[in-house]
DNA sequence: GGGTTCATGTAATCGGTTACATGATTCG
DNA sequence: CGAATCATGTAACCGATTACATGAACCC
């Protein structure tokens, strides 16, 4: 009961303004996509629920050309149903990295190896801190933003992100140093920065 | 092809001594329980799996009474496998959190309820917190590690955990900060803690 | 007598991903 | 001419969760 996220997700951008499957897609991707990304064929299948329950209910605006458009809004009771999610407690998320499973296991990796693996994880983790950092500083996506608590919701939704991120490079960078060896001993390039 | 971490996970245990599905189930509680949890069903339909791919076989072990120990054992093929897994590059772990999508749709959310919401969250990954910290002071825990490598391994892994909990929890207290309202103001047992 | 441990499994369901399928329009 | 955009969907599969089922032995 307290789970199914992404249906209660999709009842929220819906209370926001009343639109179509397709259009949900990109409204995933576009913000809540950093940390909830949801497929076409989830969020179609999801909509054909909702309405079924009675939460939600379709205009369809037939079109020349493309399949008709079926705008989706919500219902009484589908706006009951958001505003209940919303105010119910929740735990924490659990941990779930694989990375921590081959740790683990990686008594008999040889060093080399594992610390390329973790070299690359702490890469990529970076190149995601990067698009956070960017995000918030890019101004455009909070001006849509109706109330200034609204802004500081959306703003502290991505200093989550950004906390991981940094929690995460921390660690791994430790954990690199402890498990050596001294990687590439021949810097040639600039010396990484902390 | 770089997934299948429940199958990968229980060749690690495998090659760390053969035993049943059972005692694999305790296995994943009590050590890798915290961040990758199995349930009996998931272990014993991979274990077949398993077998009917050549990376482990088993030995029966009647018993009167009970139904006979099926006692798992890595083969060659499954020994390979899981070194090739364990030296695999791997991408940082998405962030999932329920939490978040409430809050990106909470604008029009009673302030205090909200807070609601914020205090159990806090409370919990303090509660897990401690688990943690309770965890990395028990040595007999590392007692068992049969290597220096192998124990910082799973202090690491530990760790990870840590620092997961602490970043969580300083942005929860941030968040709670920036949206008010000042908790509770008759604060009668003790000022909060920074 | 009732709960826990040991030990095996099956079935149903759910949430998510990938791939497939269609078809007009618009932009480079 | 080909790619991207708009717009709908279906089918297959995978990984995880929950519930169901059996049954002896041991401990309180």
């Amino acid at each position: 009961m307290s789970t199914m996220s992404l249906r209660h997700a999709i009842l929220g951008f819906l209370d926001l303004e009343p639109t179509t499957g397709y259009t949900l897609q990109q409204r995933f991707e576009g913000s809540v996509g950093s940390f909830w990304s949801a497929t076409q064929s989830q969020i179609y299948r999801e909509l054909h629920a909702l309405e079924q329950d009675g939460q939600v209910w379709v205009q369809v605006v037939p079109q020349e050309g493309k399949p008709a458009r079926k705008v989706y809004a919500l219902t009484a009771s589908g706006r009951a149903a958001l505003g209940r999610w919303l105010a119910e407690p929740i735990g924490p998320p659990q941990l779930r990295d694989p990375l921590l499973l081959k740790l683990v296991f990686a008594k008999d990796v040889p060093p080399a190896a594992f610390d390329a693996v973790l070299a690359r994880y702490q890469a990529e983790l970076e190149a995601m801190r990067a698009e956070y950092t960017a995000r918030l500083g890019a101004p455009e996506i909070f001006a849509l933003a109706r109330s200034p608590r609204e802004r500081t919701l959306w703003e502290l939704s991505l200093e989550n992100g950004l906390r991981w991120c940094d929690a995460l490079i921390g660690w791994t960078a430790d954990a690199r140093r402890r498990l050596g060896p001294a990687p590439k001993p021949r810097a040639r390039r600039r010396p990484t920065r902390a």
